[in-house]
DNA sequence: CGGTCTACTGCAACTCGTTCGCAATAGCGT
DNA sequence: ACGCTATTGCGAACGAGTTGCAGTAGACCG
C-alpha cells in the first residue's frame, strides 16, 4: 500500500508551479505512486494504485497528470509487451531486463548504450534522439524454465 | 499495391504444414503482404493492404494469422509509440532506427547487440532471451526540425 | 481571511484496436 | 468426389485511452 503522507521530496511542485501549473491532488498522488514504485508501472495500475491513496480521483485524471508529466520529462513512456508503462524519467545509459517469468522490469546501465549512439552517428546519415533497449529473458529470481 | 500473385517464394506452406495447420488465402495473404514490405506494419495498415489484394478476407483473420505466425516464430511484434507493428523475423542483431518525423523505421546491423548480450550474462544474474533496440531520431531524408 | 477567476477535475459517453463465440465455409486426407 | 474439422466471416464485446462539459478547488488579490 502506498502511505498516504505524500512523502516523495520531489520536486514536482516547483516542476508544476515553474509551468505555470497547478499543484493539485491528484498530480500530488499520481506523482507519489509513479517515485514510490520507482519502476515501471501501466496505466491502469498506476489507477489503481491511485484510488488506494484517493478513490475520489478518476481515471482521466491520471492519464491526463501522466501527459503532462511526459510533456514536463518528468515520466517516460514505454510500450512493452501488452501495455504501455511509465516510469520516472531516467537517462538512456540504462536499459530494461524484462523478465518474462515474473514480469519485473529492472534497469541496467551499461556504456554500451553511449557508444551505440555514438556508432550510430558516425556509420549512419541517421541522428539519434532517445534510446531504448528492452531485453527479454528470466531474471536471477526465477526458477529455470519448468520441463517442457 | 500488392500484387495478386503470390509471388513470395518463401516456405510458409510448408511451415504451416509441417505444424500441422492449413494453408489458406487468408494465411497466404497476410504472409504476402508482410514480406512485400520486409518492414514494420501496423496490424490496421496489414488488414488494409490485405484488402487491398482481397477484400473478402476479415480483419479478425488478419489478427489471428498475424497471432499463429508470431508462434511459429515466423514474425515478431514490437510496441511502438502509438501502435504495435509486426514485421517478419529477423535476429536481433539489427536494431530499429524510428524517424520521428516521416515514421519510417529502418534497421541497422551493429556488434554492439551481441556484445550487449555478452555484457548482460557476464555482469547480471538476468538471462536474455530477445534484445530489441529502439532508437528514435530524425533520419538521413527528414530536414533538420523547422524552426521552432 | 473571504471572494473571484479559471485551471482542473469527475463523469459519462465515445473512439478505436483487438478479441471472442458461433454458424458457415473450405482445406485436406481418403 | 466425400466427409471431417480447422478456419473463416460476422458481429458483438472488451478494454485502454480520450474528450466535452459542467462543477470544483487552486492561486492570487484585496
Amino acid at each position: 500500500m502506498v502511505s498516504s503522507a505524500y512523502p516523495v521530496g520531489v520536486d514536482l511542485e516547483v516542476e508544476l508551479r515553474t509551468h505555470g501549473y497547478r499543484v493539485t491532488t491528484a498530480r500530488r498522488v499520481v506523482w507519489e505512486v509513479l517515485s514510490a514504485a520507482g519502476d515501471h508501472l501501466t496505466a491502469p495500475s498506476i489507477t489503481s494504485r491511485v484510488h488506494a491513496v484517493d478513490p475520489s480521483i478518476n481515471g482521466a485524471s491520471v492519464y491526463r497528470a501522466l501527459t503532462l508529466f511526459a510533456e514536463l520529462g518528468l515520466v517516460r513512456e514505454s510500450r512493452y509487451e501488452d501495455a504501455s508503462t511509465w516510469e520516472p524519467f531516467h537517462d538512456d545509459a540504462a536499459i530494461h531486463l524484462v523478465c518474462s517469468e515474473c514480469g519485473e522490469v529492472m534497469h541496467h546501465n551499461t556504456e554500451l548504450v553511449p557508444r551505440l549512439r555514438r556508432a550510430i552517428q558516425v556509420t549512419t546519415d541517421f541522428a539519434p534522439d532517445e534510446i531504448d533497449v528492452r531485453v527479454s529473458g528470466r531474471c536471477g529470481h526465477c526458477p529455470a524454465e519448468s520441463p517442457a
